[in-house]
DNA sequence: CGGGATCCGGTCTGATACTG
DNA sequence: CAGTATCAGACCGGATCCCG
């Protein structure tokens, strides 16, 4: 796969969107949102702080760190990638968003009330 | 959906199983558990208790809570069960697991060294 | 039986400062 | 630029006790 010389969106996530609502995740926080950046190729550390909204360093590194522990993404010469292992998981997680996509009106009419206006 | 009446397994989960390495979860920690309990019909409190071994009840109950809240379970009649959205999540939830049992070795390759012995 | 109230230790988080 | 160090506060699951 080339690498992805353009930059990552800033908007490529909506920070007002309550993911939380969203009972199926991918590690933590913000390791679903990693994966999909590095879906579009390698990507530096200062790039991926781009799309990824208000993340402060540490907790990217140490979202990074567990997912190379994992074996789901590797560093190598500063850029940061997925791995065969780590590809493989698109699907699912495709699978995932798909889901959440086709139900979010219902998520969001369960939680009704809860959030006024 | 007939109502199950025979008790939920004891071992139906492994409790030494390290899930925490499965990097695909369902809300909390014991969510995914708890819908693939009731994926096999209506159960009670304490029945949920049985094969989720270990659980505490204020745990069972704010997880039980939680998945009330976002519509995936009700109460009735002092019964848990999926509601039609709870259901429909048991798709994904399987391609979740299907890529976990698939990945397991790769997964514990990737962590080796971190548990020696 | 089905929880609620409380406490506690560990983890996660954010902000700030610092470094190779 | 790409992190690391540190500290304070929020949040978490687990344990224990209690209650209708």
């Amino acid at each position: 796969m080339a690498v992805v010389t353009a930059p990552l969106a800033k908007d490529m996530f909506d920070p007002l969107c309550p993911s939380d609502l969203n009972p199926i995740r991918v590690g933590d926080k913000w390791a679903g949102m990693i994966v999909r950046c590095l879906e579009l190729g390698p990507a530096r550390f200062s790039q991926l702080r781009v799309p990824l909204t208000g993340i402060t360093a540490k907790v990217l590194t140490k979202s990074l760190r567990a997912l190379e522990r994992d074996g789901l993404i590797r560093r190598a010469a500063g850029e940061y990638s997925l791995t065969p292992l780590g590809r493989s998981l698109l699907g699912p997680l495709d699978a995932a968003c798909a889901w959440t996509r086709e139900h979010w009106d219902e998520l969001l009419d369960a939680r009704e009330g809860l959030y006024p206006h």
